[in-house]
DNA sequence: ATTATTCGCCGTCAGGGCTT
DNA sequence: AAGCCCTGACGGCGAATAAT
């Protein structure tokens, strides 16, 4: 198989053109055959298991844990050991502090003890740093497949932030988002941050799907080597019993 | 050494499917 | 119906590689 088949092919007329007139080898048949015949726009239905998904037979292999389940474990399992993650990078705004998770710096621990997520703690050994003008955000990622954390809409009046050096809290309560909204400037705002929030969502389903789809492709693979495989003992078994047969008709 | 091409990854948008 | 999630499509970017 070609390297990047089915990685991020971008459908530039050249690269299309280069892969109409491309040969249709065994792997890109396959391909076609698992990626191609989709109607509900899953793939890999053809291979494994014609009722079932990609990403079920990825769940059957035990290679996917979904992030929604691990962050339901991790926020409900006190017993739980802290989940070690990668530190954000805090900034202050003028509407309290939020963080950006591209921050690899240290780790840090998410206190969820409070029933109900009414507040929770973020531990860092990161200072709080100056940031440009951002919406609050309550909605943190851990890079690495560790888990997903979401909080900052509905019922979530505040959550705080503080520094582990610190026994108090530094943090600052954020704004309700409950608070009722006068004025356009703030409809504004919660337009704008109402819009990170989703755009930052996306970015990571996005990621996972790219993770997902890898690993499917992956498996595919495995796949066509485990049936290639076959195959040459498969012919090498009718050639011997070809052979045995001709002898005993002789 | 410089330029062109390829490759892989990312962020964003759009649209379909599912849930509430 | 609204909101959310997932994923294909697209364009941009930087690194690697090929061509000159």
């Amino acid at each position: 198989m070609s390297q990047n088949t089915f990685m991020d092919i971008k459908s530039s007329p050249l690269q299309v053109n280069m892969e109409s007139q491309s040969t249709m080898t065994q792997d890109s048949a396959l391909h076609q055959q698992a990626l191609g015949n989709s109607t509900n726009g899953k793939y890999g239905e053809d291979i494994f298991d014609p009722s079932s998904s990609y990403r079920n037979n990825l769940n059957e292999l035990g290679s996917i844990a979904p992030m929604a389940m691990m962050v339901a474990e991790t926020l409900t399992n006190e017993q739980a050991a802290p989940p070690s993650v990668h530190a954000p990078t805090y900034y202050n705004t003028n509407r309290g502090q939020i963080y950006d998770i591209k921050s690899e710096a240290a780790d840090w621990q998410i206190d969820s003890s409070d029933p109900g997520y009414q507040s929770f703690t973020i531990s860092t050994s990161d200072a709080p740093q100056p940031c440009p003008a951002f919406v609050q955000c309550l909605q943190y990622y851990a890079p690495a497949n560790t888990m997903v954390a979401e909080a900052g809409t509905g019922d979530v009046s505040a959550y705080q932030i503080c520094s582990p050096t610190s026994s108090l809290p530094q943090g600052v309560a954020m704004a309700s988002s409950t608070s009722p909204l006068h004025s356009s400037q703030q409809l504004g705002e919660e337009a704008s941050r109402k819009r990170e929030l989703r755009l930052m969502k996306n970015r990571q389903a996005a990621k996972e799907s790219r993770r997902r789809k890898r690993e499917y492709v992956n498996c595919l693979e495995d796949h066509i080597s485990m049936l290639e495989q076959q195959n040459k003992m498969l012919m090498e078994e009718l050639k011997y019993l070809k052979e045995s047969c001709a002898k005993k008709s002789r």
